[in-house]
DNA sequence: AACCCCTACAACCGCGGTGGT
DNA sequence: AACCACCGCGGTTGTAGGGGT
């Protein structure tokens, strides 16, 4: 396949982003939304490769993000998660409105990890899809770039799933700030009653964590049938039934002995 | 007060998947 | 059918900041 050129073209900026940037990628996705990462740079005259546009917008910019810390519940409903899905951060990630797969990886990878006892108990790489790989990287990040990166609006709390909820944005708001935008963004009538609005504080009940939890995978190939997805997801005696599911879609020898 | 170590997090890299031509 | 371009994902790294000595 074809590998995208991306950063590799000299002059394209790296490192942290700037509040200047941000705003320029955030003015520009909300006017034409972002139907061509590749293009958006050139568009927005910044100076950045696609991806990385894509990166800062998904990771940070996004005004559903949810910021700061991870509640004990999230704890346990990543851990839970990463028990069924594996190393699946964006799988992860979507049942876990207004966090972002990179955040949960690095929650995961800072702390969670050590919780449930030790580094790796067992082999949850592989399910993730298996990338191999890895050579070290040597030249890395140019230098401090002092700019530590604004952060915009960090209220904002909605849900809505990753990729309905960018161009939604992008198309319904027009100039109105994200803030704004996170404000009135469309979200199920289910969830809306879970989150209060975006200038309270998040709140999460039990109730809501439960329907999260059942919420099928929608999209997400776990090899299963949706209608059996999460049907009481809940403790070890699940875990049977999702070997199970693995054995049959043959990812088994893959799984963790449990 | 200075130094060192650790943690958290933003960002980059490279690959696989997929859709278009 | 083959090729190409792009998107999205997961792994990894660099750096800032906080805490401890």
């Amino acid at each position: 396949m074809g590998r995208a050129p991306c950063c590799e073209k000299m002059g394209l900026k790296k490192g942290p982003w700037t509040p200047e940037e941000d705003k320029v990628l955030v003015a520009h996705i909300q006017r034409h939304g972002h139907g061509n990462w590749r293009a958006l740079p050139k568009q927005a005259g910044l100076l950045r490769c696609g991806k990385s546009c894509r990166l800062r917008w998904i990771n940070y910019l996004r005004p559903d993000i949810k910021r700061g810390n991870f509640s004990r519940e999230e704890e346990d409903a990543i851990i839970q998660l990463h028990e069924l899905l594996g190393n699946r951060w964006s799988a992860i990630a979507a049942r876990l409105p207004g966090r972002t797969d990179n955040e949960i990886k690095n929650v995961w990878h800072t702390h969670l990890k050590k919780r449930r006892g030790g580094p790796e108990r067992g082999r949850h790489d592989a399910a993730g899809g298996g990338k191999k790989h890895k050579k070290p990287r040597s030249e890395k990040k140019p230098a401090a770039a002092a700019a530590a990166p604004a952060s915009p609006e960090r209220s904002a709390s909605s849900s809505v799933t990753e990729s309905s909820m960018a161009s939604s944005v992008a198309e319904e708001h027009g100039n109105a700030g994200i803030s704004s935008a996170s404000a009135s963004m469309s979200v199920s009538a289910k969830e809306e009653s879970s989150f209060t609005s975006a200038s309270e504080e998040f709140q999460i009940d039990e109730s809501f964590w439960s329907e999260t939890l059942s919420m099928p995978l929608d999209g997400y190939d776990v090899s299963m049938e949706p209608g059996d997805a999460f049907a009481a997801p809940s403790s070890a005696e699940d875990m049977d039934y999702w070997l199970k599911v693995f054995m049959e879609a043959g990812e088994v020898e893959d799984l963790p002995q449990i």
